[in-house]
DNA sequence: AATTAAAATGGTAGCGCTGTCATAATGAAT
DNA sequence: ATTCATTATGACAGCGCTACCATTTTAATT
């Protein structure tokens, strides 16, 4: 993977603020001097006539400006912006001069439409506001700039009714690969993407089938192994506290299976929508208590309503672990540091979103990939509230 | 404020994936008729001979596949795409029915380099791992959204060392305008900004002289509010945790200046790195204990903080409010639900993100605007942690 | 010095759209 | 019918950049 590092020297140019100020160019193109957009940008030193008489007046600097000013052909700019290795260093440095000189700022726009690559990756989650998301992007997002990309982030929103209609808006920036949070498309999304012929990957989930690329874990074997936990630790009492996502439910339901298949049948369920929240958390473990949830452990979908209950329990004084025993979900920063420190399931989300970036990086640079599915695991992380 | 809504109807194309299959195109413009590139894309009903004989082959779906399946000229399908009103709405049926038919997606960044106008605003924060500044986000972005404008999120990092780094790739794309977090910007920076010549709207703070617009709070007049705060609820012990954070320092030493001037002296500090967690906010308080606070008040620079105070006042089972006091900051969702819930400075980010969004959208409409700076105040919300 | 390969640079033709102006079609008013 | 104002459509020239050769310069080799 070589991706080379796009870099620009860009400085100087003092123009005030302000709007609308392009002329009203004439149909035929030819004579014009009077620019009146221009008040203070300096004046290139060099000006060598344009092969096509004139253009419509613009106030940007551009490519050609800098080759002017260089003494250069346009091209060479482009190539000692981004291929510097390419360039003869004498030349190299003329440029570079002569672009902080005039102060030019690369149009990517341009450079997109004419090269095919934006340097650009889309990436989808349901919520910036949720960190678990908003962490596994920062790393994605991390990876990404060490090798020139950037990242435009879009947010499906919960309900992902409108990812369609975000996927279109998306796709017609022209992205050099997307993230997806989810495995589950509709139709119409999964024709978008198929037509944008991008390298796609999906994250938090898994499936034998993805579109192109998918790095996550199983929520089905966490549902199991949180079961197992819970059988091992020999609670007779079980509760959920779960958001109104398909995949906490998928967990919960798989756990919730398999308990009763341990013979565990007193199970009670409190759901809550999304977004979750503390207050959500306090409300859930209300529910369980008000169903006639006495004493056992609790399965929340998120640390998040974990620390909610946990802080329901404290509120009522009722015991952790010894009465009411806490398990949650991602293992976030703050996971660790309750009191007492919340047992949860951990999912490595720096190492999903360096690894969601590297396979895509990969495949835009057009490497083989040994494998499109890749799961990153997940570990039950036993502390204080169990 | 009116911005029309863009909207794409798009659809139907289903070809497989894969990146490379560009034609090697001879350099004399002429006869080519063999298309590797096409394999499955369904070939448009009518085909036109092209004015300029051939070009590089693309596997892209353009304006003019769908002028010449409908039947009209390419300014008419951009017409229909972007100004529906200004098409015969039997010709926009037409062109609606040619799109959806071969899967056109709209590219913008033709479309941006053609009209200067990218439909895309930026936004730096600090960090998107930090729940103030992604709510704050998700509010400006949602406003923008409905007058079809799209957010492109930047991360600065705390350090804010990389600001111009950021801003000018940022700028590269050709953002129609920019928000900033904060009002502090590096001389470069500004530069880069005002050579942009687009709207800005610094927040999370104010100033007299913004580079554009500004909206945001005073935390000179929190850090002083706060203190009469406490002084009015006759507290003789002050402690704060403060984040490494220039806004959060400032709000701490306003009000440590103000509680010295009335008299009290007995003033412990904390201070912390970003980015604040609730292991640092126990930290904080344990910091502050081993100072010799014995008991008081304390301001921490996030609700964040306060709520690791707060858990490590209960994991010492200090008792709080009568003991330890705490006074948060932010206002988060999780405030009032913590046990005991928070005091802290409520900031109205929902309407801050909104405001932005507002008057970044009327300056790009040319609209005058009464005031450039905009104060959206903060309260003080009295709970149960003083 | 002559030959060849490699490196550096340049000319040109678009990338896929939209602004601008010109023209054609339509309807309203006389 | 005729005239005039609207409304709808189209032709065309770029927007600022890079891919693709072609050409020139420099370095390496004999």
């Amino acid at each position: 993977m070589k991706s080379e590092l796009a870099k620009y020297t860009i400085q100087k140019i003092f123009v005030s603020l302000g709007m609308e100020s392009r002329l009203n160019p004439n149909t035929r193109p030819s004579h014009r001097n009077a620019d009146l957009a221009n008040t203070d940008r300096p004046t290139p030193a060099t000006r060598a006539p344009r092969r096509s008489a004139s253009s419509r007046a613009s106030d940007a600097v551009t490519l050609e400006d800098v080759a002017r000013l260089a003494g250069v052909s346009t091209i060479t700019v482009s190539r000692a912006v981004n291929h510097p290795d390419k360039v003869a260093p004498k030349t190299l440095e003329k440029v570079n001069r002569a672009i902080s000189q005039i102060g030019y700022v690369p149009n990517l726009l341009a450079g997109g439409l004419a090269s095919k690559k934006t340097r650009m990756i889309a990436a989808i989650v349901p919520s910036i506001a949720n960190l678990v998301y908003a962490e596994t992007i920062q790393y994605f997002s991390k990876r990404l700039n060490e090798f020139g990309y950037q990242v435009m982030l879009g947010e499906s929103g919960y309900p992902e009714k409108s990812e369609q209609s975000l996927l279109s808006a998306i796709l017609s920036r022209r992205p050099d690969g997307i993230l997806l949070t989810g495995v589950n498309h509709s139709p119409e999304c999964r024709r978008l993407l198929m037509g944008a012929r991008i390298p796609v990957v999906e994250t938090w989930d898994l499936t034998p089938t993805p579109l192109d690329l998918v790095v996550g874990f199983s929520h089905e074997r966490i549902g199991l192994d949180v079961a197992d936990f819970i059988l091992r630790k020999g609670f007779k009492r079980v509760g959920t506290i779960s958001a109104s996502d398909r995949r906490a439910q998928y967990r919960e339901s798989m756990m919730i299976e398999r308990l009763q298949r341990h013979g565990i049948t007193d199970i009670h369920r409190a759901q809550i929508e999304v977004p979750s929240d503390l207050r959500k958390g306090r409300e859930g473990l209300s529910q369980l208590l008000e169903q006639g949830f006495i004493d056992g452990v609790v399965f929340c979908s998120s640390d998040t309503l974990a620390q909610g209950a946990l802080t329901e329990c404290q509120a009522r004084g009722l015991q952790v672990p010894e009465q009411i025993a806490i398990i949650g979900f991602g293992d976030q920063s703050f996971a660790a540091d309750t009191y007492p420190s919340l047992s949860t399931v951990r999912i490595d989300r720096p190492r999903m979103g360096r690894i969601a970036a590297d396979i895509l990086l990969a495949r835009i640079d057009g490497n083989a990939l040994e494998d499109h599915v890749i799961d990153v695991g997940f570990e039950i992380i036993e502390r204080g509230t169990t």
